[in-house]
DNA sequence: TACTTTTGGTAAATCCTTTTAGCAAAATCC
DNA sequence: GGATTTTGCTAAAAGGATTTACCAAAAGTA
């Protein structure tokens, strides 16, 4: 097997023509630039034959585009990330882009570290869910145009194109549900964050709780949770401490996850003692008992308008680059712990 | 904000050496190529102070290799996959590699197509979970001295070096564990599959069931289960048709959600009816109402053998590059759903 | 002094493309 | 028939690095 590729040099010098009509042909531009459509065909059939590829790096090296993606997240062995990255990647090889993941923990320094290295190895585009103080390195992106997409959360202080989802009407439209079903006093947990989409989860069940005239009851774990077991231990004493809860909202599914053990531990019934509802839909949420309502992100759309997003960045050399921002609804699934008829 | 990156050529421009020079300092190579001290610390300092990278594009170019990876996986939304992904990130990010995903859905066509874009983007090695049919294409790799690790699967029919688990062993243990905890009749539910890991652990199965005398009872889904329920179904009616069944093994986590399903459907009591097992432990096991048996792959070790047997296979060129060849132990995690006692 | 060795560096080729600018021959025009 | 246009194709630069081969000047040796 020969380890040596066939270049454009070697098929210019076995044909007895000059590199520059056998490039104007492999791009097409055989008529354009007026070579024979004798040669042009024997050239093709040549090409064919040798089953010659050209080399992508030395055309990224030439054209100064990678046609590389950062798939930047922050962990991407969480399900929901990896959900979106087998999304995006369909899209992103159809349009002959490839995808490098990389997983943040939500550490501004190693997000900023990655950055500076992707940056070296000229990739095309970054689609990044961002850690705090981003900011300025985001900015830096955008200037040095690169096509630059955030989502799941996005930053409100700079101009800068996202995907995110209604997390504030979605959180209000789960408390109203709860409420509906007779809650007096719910319980929202929440991990400490400043990141947007917490934030607007928080004022979404905020606003609901007040709009009925009910007191707002809100458990914030620390954000480095030390271990799921201390989360679990955490979440059992605010419900111990709160007995009179009849209603638990969950803002994220991990967070519903530790909250059923613990309701467990407590031999507490869903929904006979407390009704219960989580963001972020899982799998799981419909294999327990009972199952779980909550909240799920459209991780089709998501998906869709990503890698939409990102290929008009990408591809339009002029219009404005920090035009595409859209937000997408959410799904409220009803489902056992939150309803008595189901 | 410059758009345009300092290049090798404006360092030396700007400090009227040449490039050659420039290029020795920056590889360290200025003691070796008798570049005297003095210009050595200046030109350092000036590299610092411009901020200058060096091109990736250009350095593969020149050199050959382009520091990625490609991670080559079934499904990387798939939790085990997705698991996996994020443990070899750290490692190769930490001897400067990058890694490149892309998911085949086992199938062949896809898996060629994906390889033979890889090879012109001139990736330096591939880890990949092989599917039917791609023997002749792994082995076009390894001649045309790519670094290629098998994982999950391994490919009988030829040499290369792969990290997989002890399936057949942990089959085994599983199976004798339910038989030791009185089961009679053990239904064996798997995937249709010609994939190794599966044919590994019916093997296991087989030779505990039959080394007790048992009779086997294997429940074979078709490969291309045409949608969850169905699934949910088929298991359904195959328990409904096995009666007198008191211990259920499930091949792998996805048909044991399943299971769990159709059990729940048909009130079927774990452990009171039947006991359960399953292989690829998951979280969901323990949160589950009873706590299901598992058998869990070992993560970690994988991710830490992948990593060490790929930057092998990428940094030694002359050792033999088939030799790497790892099979790890699985861990049974005993838990409720097949023991009394817990 | 004359010759060898060491020191400190550089020119140019190479990796593989794309693309601009241009050249000779053939065809067209008046 | 001479000027212009069209046809068909190519030389060479550029993109950013690495590396081989080599060259002066200084230092060492006899």
């Amino acid at each position: 097997m020969a380890k040596k590729k066939t270049s454009i040099k070697d098929i210019a010098r076995s044909l007895g023509i000059s590199i520059t009509t056998v490039s104007f042909i492999l791009n097409g531009k055989a008529k354009e630039k007026r070579i024979s459509e004798e040669l042009t065909l024997k050239v093709e059939a040549y090409i064919k034959e040798v089953g010659y590829k050209p080399s992508h790096l030395a055309q990224s090296l030439r054209l100064g585009k990678s046609k590389v993606i950062v798939f930047m997240v922050e962990d991407i062995s969480n399900q929901f990330f990896a959900s979106i990255a087998r999304k995006i990647e369909e899209r992103a090889y159809k349009n002959g882009y490839k995808i490098i993941y990389c997983s943040t923990d939500n550490d501004p320094e190693k997000a900023k570290a990655l950055i500076d290295t992707f940056k070296v190895r000229s990739v095309d585009g970054f689609i990044i869910t961002p850690t705090p103080a981003l900011e300025s390195t985001v900015v830096e992106l955008i200037e040095e145009e690169f096509a630059v997409l955030l989502f799941d959360r996005w930053i409100p202080s700079i101009d800068c194109s996202y995907v995110v989802v209604e997390n504030e009407i979605s959180a209000f439209e789960a408390t109203t549900h709860l409420i509906q079903n007779g809650c007096k006093n719910i319980g929202f947990i929440i991990v400490e964050s400043d990141q947007m989409q917490m934030i607007d989860r928080l004022k979404g069940y905020g606003n609901a709780v007040e709009s009925h005239g009910l007191q707002k009851n809100v458990f914030m774990l620390p954000f480095h949770t030390i271990s799921e077991s201390v989360a679990i231990n955490k979440i059992q004493e605010y419900i111990q401490n709160n007995n009179d809860l009849d209603g638990l909202f969950f803002a994220t599914n991990y967070l519903a996850f530790e909250g059923l053990q613990a309701l467990n531990n407590l031999k507490k019934r869903i929904p006979e003692d407390l009704l219960v509802v989580s963001f972020d839909d899982h799998y799981f949420f419909t294999l327990f008992q009972p199952n779980i309502s909550a909240i799920e992100q459209p991780l089709e759309s998501i998906a869709e308008k990503l890698m939409e997003g990102m290929l008009m960045l990408l591809e339009d050399d002029e219009k404005s680059k920090q035009d595409f921002k859209v937000v997408l609804p959410n799904i409220l699934h009803v489902r056992e712990s939150s309803d008595f008829k189901k």
